[in-house]
Formats: structure tokens, C-alpha cells, sequence
DNA sequence: TGCGATTAAATCGTGTGCGATTTATATAGA
DNA sequence: TCTATATAAATCGCACACGATTTAATCGCA
């Protein structure tokens, strides 16, 4: 929970914890980016996975779960969505079976191009922040996550 | 996405981005979370929404919502499971039986006195952060959360 | 060579979030 | 009064997250 204040009188409990904030951010967070993703028919998650994607071609699904943070429980249906939706390629490597190499298509690169050439736009206008103060924030919130990540051993 | 400065060679380009690092930091306060609430019986979503019924006695969906930033349609099988599980009471407004009023049972109160006793403690450990650095990035949070509310239009 | 251990991905069940709709109740105005 | 409108909560379907398990393939080592 991790408190920062003794409770105040009459406001919401929950805002003196920054897990809560934390969680509240990641929600409006979504909440921006839904309407600027839905024309293109994805989810904030899967625009990650493309972006993640993008970085490399022939990436395993183990690769991609290090940088978003998550494993093949979640990535695998995830992944599965983006090839049905003819926006990514997943092939069983041919030098070891249980490997499986992900790539975009064609269409899944164009769909990351674009997608990243307007909304971040978007967000950064919606976050109201200056540059300076929005990388500050996001260096310590990356020192958090790893911080909290290491201690429960992911 | 948000960016925070040109992409560097090696790392993950998801790093650049404010977003990210708030969704990352959200899975790992879970992960964090997940091990000290289970012996409750509890998810970390649960959780807070027993602090905020801590609060005040008799609050409706509706004001629960507001606290949680979460509409009936989370909310109602949400507290459908803690009232499955004892801890929290769910009775129709005499005056208005549109209203469903939430409190606390005995076990959901002690429940909520326990956990705040010892949880956020370990949680506050987790982030090896200091009580100065926690406020600010706290307030920082908070600040985005709202305006970022704000321009989604709740 | 063979077989137990390890590894990668997939599968399954549960609990969120949320858009869209529905149900039930209350309110307002002709 | 009667009916349109508004409101509170609930319902439904879908997409994450994730613990636990399973399946399939590779590796290690006698």
C-alpha cells in the first residue's frame, strides 16, 4: 500500500498510497489511449507488443515477455489475436521446435509507423507535462518497477 | 506512448515511454501485492476497496466508483465476491432501492485493520524508496492520474 | 545411446476492466 | 395521473494478467 501521509480528514483514503496511484495512472492511461487506438482495431497492450515488435525481427515469445514484462500465458492469446488479425507472423523455429519467432507483417509495420507517428502526440498532450518533468517521472518509475520486479523475483 | 527521449541503441524502446513505465510498475506493486494478500484470501483490487469501505459506513456503488475510479460494471461482481466471502454487506436504500449501501462486516473490518497493519509496511520496503522521494512521486502520480481523467472525460 | 531434467510455449480457470446494453426505480412535466 | 426521462446497479461479452499445469522438444550425463 505504502503510504505517504497520515490519512487527511475528509478526502479518499486510497490517494496517499502511491501503489494506488500507480494504478489510477495505469487506468486513465488506458482510458486515453482506447479511443486513439480502437480505429485502428487494437488494444493498448497489443500496440506494446507491436512497438516491442518493431524493435527486432524473429523475436521469441520469452524476448518479447522480457520487455513487456509478462509471459506466454498472456502473450501467447495476445500474440495469436495480432496474427489473426494479419498484423504479426509466428513460425516455430526450424533449429529448435520449441521456439516460436515472431515478426510483423507488412501491415503490422505500417500499422506501428502510423499509429506511432500521431498518438503519442495525443498522450503527451493529454499527460499536460513539460518534457522535463516527463522523463523525470518515467526514470523513477523505472527504478520503482525494477525495484519492486527484483524483489518479487521478477 | 509519451516519449522520453530518442530511442538509444541497445535497450527496450518501451523504456522510453512514460506509459510504459506506469504499466510496468502496476504489474510489479501486483506482484509485490499478490504473495502478502493471498494469505487473506484477498486480490489486490479487493484490497482497496476494503480500505476505501473502511472509510465511511453505508457508501453506495456509485461512491465506491469514485474512490476506486471503477463503474458498477467492475464493481458489482467485485463486491459480489467479498459479500461471498463475509466481508462486506450489500443492502438495497429503503428510500431509493436503486442504491445498493456497502459496509463492512466484523471479519472485513478486522480484515482491513490487519492487513493495513503489516501490508503496506512490506510494500513500503518493496520500493526502497525513502518517505520524501515516495511523496513526491506520489503527488507527480496523482497529478497525471487527474489530468489525464480529465482529457478522457472521467 | 537412453533417460531424467530442463526449457519454451500453450492451455486452463479465475478475477479484473470496460463498452454496450438491460433492468428496476425514481423523477419531472404535460 | 400518466408517461418520458433520468439514474443506479446489474448483466454480458471480450481482452488482459496470472497461478498452475500440460505438451513438446532439447539437453545433460552416465
Amino acid at each position: 500500500m505504502t503510504e505517504t501521509a497520515p490519512n487527511a480528514s475528509g478526502g479518499n483514503p486510497l490517494d496517499q498510497f502511491l501503489c494506488f496511484s500507480v494504478y489510477a495512472a495505469g487506468l486513465a492511461f488506458n482510458r486515453v489511449y482506447k479511443p486513439l487506438l480502437d480505429p485502428y482495431g487494437i488494444t493498448y497492450p497489443q500496440y506494446l507488443a507491436l512497438v516491442a515488435l518493431s524493435s527486432k525481427e524473429g523475436q521469441t515469445v520469452s524476448e518479447l515477455g522480457e520487455k513487456l514484462h509478462l509471459e506466454s500465458n498472456t502473450l501467447t492469446p495476445l500474440v495469436k489475436r495480432l496474427e489473426a488479425a494479419g498484423l504479426v507472423t509466428r513460425t516455430r523455429d526450424t533449429q529448435d521446435e520449441r521456439v516460436v519467432r515472431l515478426g510483423l507483417t507488412v501491415a503490422g509495420s505500417n500499422l506501428a509507423k502510423t499509429a506511432l507517428g500521431c498518438v503519442p502526440a495525443e498522450v503527451l498532450a493529454a499527460t499536460g507535462m513539460d518534457q522535463a518533468a516527463l522523463e523525470e517521472l518515467n526514470g523513477n518509475l523505472a527504478t520503482l518497477g525494477a525495484t519492486l520486479r527484483d524483489f518479487a523475483g521478477r
